[in-house]
DNA sequence: CGCGGCTTTGATGTTCATCAAGTAAAGTGG
DNA sequence: CCACTTTACTTGATGAACATCAAAGCCGCG
């Protein structure tokens, strides 16, 4: 981890129009004040469970990976999200130890904005406490519908949804790096690394993506759609 | 559906320990002043798929479902709520629409909150939206991590899962009477109805439960225990 | 070089969905 | 009230989907 050593202005963020539209001037300027800006290299850990929530995290570049730690020294991954995904937004205002880890599973540049300022900006701008709520609803929405269509496909249909997923919302491109192993793959939509491994190869059997090591392309979108589906 | 002729005042009531503590007396009274509180008979419908949200949804006395119309005519329960639960919370600030539908499974007293009240409130007093935001990251949290548990176990420890929700949580009690057909139990927790009737007899025939009809009885606690957590 | 982790394939057994068939219970119309 | 239809429940048989076990190749790393 190092810090950036140019942190720009909340003013020039992307992020401004995500959450922090209905933010005067004066208040915008605080929470810049409160925030520090990281890199996080490939693998590098973000945060670990149970460390003390007293920031709200987001992604600003690069690509990072939820898990938990389960009993038997295993992983299990809960999600892998994206720039403009508010990453910790899910549970840091229950809880006052993150209940996950994170690490970055690409070289990642993450924002961390002080909890109290965020909390007193809530406190006195009333908009933006809509803001807030309306952001953390869509993304519970999103999460819990992910995962109700996940939960209900068979196999092929999981990995044809992750692919589509991958390809999709997170590199949209038809080609891209498996992000992560296929243990790990398994792990998140809940399967086993052998089945994972058969499944990619079934599809390259039938001429639905191509593989090259960790590179996948997909080159019947049609048909991993229908599985997709049909799963 | 029936309107409740002796409405009561929210300072009263048991809710406004769990999320209107936080507001003044005045404010209080203009909450209290834009509800409206039903009785719903068993079986009737609250909220249509598709309706416009323009309240709050909250349970004070009853039991009911959330549920999905999908496709091919049939339901998908999405989940049981008991009371103390908003309802509708998780998602009617980042939809205009309902996307689920909600029935009583159980007689039950069901309080509407108008919308633009409860945001004027929240953009007027800001420890108020601060109270709604941690709500809403507690129930999240709550309904994705029973989502992840049900997810990774088998058929017998969901419905090892189920039993100890039902008798835990929502009933409080070891003897309870299924609130819903074996088939929606099915639908719930994503396995066949022929299943759940299969497993419910096991559960018999090892002496972990009593089934009289639709009467449960929980004999071996602890075994229960042990199947939903191996599972 | 050898070790450990990731990947891959095959063989085997378990779990689960599906199909079929029958009983009980509950609603419906004459 | 009874015949009739429908719906829920139940059990068994069968095959498909999936987990598990085993073994071998690959690759990075100390």
């Amino acid at each position: 981890m190092s810090e950036l050593n140019s942190i720009p202005k909340c003013e020039g963020c992307s992020y401004k129009l995500l959450l922090f539209e209905s933010l005067p001037e004066k208040n915008l300027e605080r929470i810049s004040a409160c925030k520090q800006q990281y890199l996080f290299k490939k693998g590098e850990q973000v945060i670990s469970e149970g460390d003390e929530i007293n920031s709200i995290v987001y992604l600003q570049k690069g690509l990072i990976k939820l898990y938990k730690n389960i009993p038997n020294g295993k992983t299990q991954i809960i999600s892998i999200a994206r720039p403009y995904e508010f990453v910790g937004l899910l549970s840091v205002f229950s809880n006052s130890n993150y209940i996950y880890s994170i690490s970055a599973i690409e070289d990642s540049h993450i924002c961390f904005i002080d909890m109290p300022c965020i909390k007193d900006e809530i406190k006195e701008i009333g908009t933006f406490a809509l803001d807030i709520i309306k952001k953390m609803s869509k993304i519970t929405d999103d999460v819990l519908n992910a995962k109700y269509e996940l939960c209900k496909k068979n196999l092929r249909g999981r990995i044809a949804y992750t692919l589509l997923d991958l390809a999709q919302h997170i590199y949209k491109d038809n080609e891209f790096e498996l992000p992560v192993s296929r243990r790990e793959i398994a792990d998140l939509i809940d399967m086993r690394t052998e089945n994972v491994i058969r499944i990619l190869s079934e599809f390259r059997k039938d001429k639905i993506i191509k593989i090259n090591g960790p590179i996948i392309e997909i080159i019947n979108m049609d048909l991993l759609k229908k599985i997709s589906l049909a799963g």
